[in-house]
DNA sequence: TACTTTATAGTAAGTTCTTGCGGCAAAGTA
DNA sequence: TACTTTGCCGCAAGAACTTACTATAAAGTA
């Protein structure tokens, strides 16, 4: 094998990478998490359950989650505005998923600080 | 309710929150990823199998990990050094976390580009 | 002698991520 | 009339994350 050469070649394709790059960081999971449990959401809702997120944040995770079609939209041409969200069948098929992480981070992560 | 009260409190200590903190991003997945499959690997073997990271990058994703003590560090006191890397049984139970993303991944985000 | 090897640590520079603030629309309420 | 409400957007500024580059030890090899 030639100098410098990559024996594989992760990073790019690996599944894994792709999903912490589109479901993961700070608020995304957090969003389904939330829409998971309460059902249909309205963006000030979503703004009050979210401890610490921004109006702006929240407005860019919750279009970057529609784009991938993780959730679903409902604007009310109404004024003021109302904007309903919920998820997507794709969206509930991450129940197993966050369960499952939830769970391993209670299990391992909690409680280790002393 | 009193005005701008919060609801919930989920962001901060929400396990799912905390879990993409510490095994979350776009290197740590695949490092502990490489380990679940490679078993031992020295620093060299990561760096050239991950594409596109950089070896301080490197270090410092495993200087993380081996707090949270997901993985184990070996260090042979030669020269040049030598030291091997791999996961703590702590680190193993993340398998079939990583499976069931890595599932998922494939077949939810793969292939909606077109 | 000069170069190569390995696993990092600094440092500075560059990028991307987040925040904070202000603003808008048009109806309802005081 | 003046203020409140809702779901954002735009811009500037600050914070956090990444990269690139340099350096090191001490033995082995050309």
């Amino acid at each position: 094998m030639k100098k410098d050469e990559k024996k594989y070649d992760n990073a790019d394709e690996c599944p894994i990478t792709i999903f912490m790059d589109k479901i993961g960081g700070k608020w995304k999971p957090v969003i389904v998490w939330l829409l998971l449990n309460n059902g249909t959401m309205r963006f000030n809702e979503l703004d009050k359950a979210i401890n610490g997120i921004t109006q702006k944040m929240l407005s860019q995770q919750l279009k970057d989650l529609e784009l991938e079609n993780i959730i679903k939209r409902i604007s009310y041409p109404v004024i003021p505005p109302k904007v309903e969200y919920s998820l997507t069948d794709k969206g509930k098929t991450l129940s197993e998923l966050l369960k499952g992480i939830m769970q391993w981070s209670k299990t391992n992560l909690q409680g280790n600080y002393q």
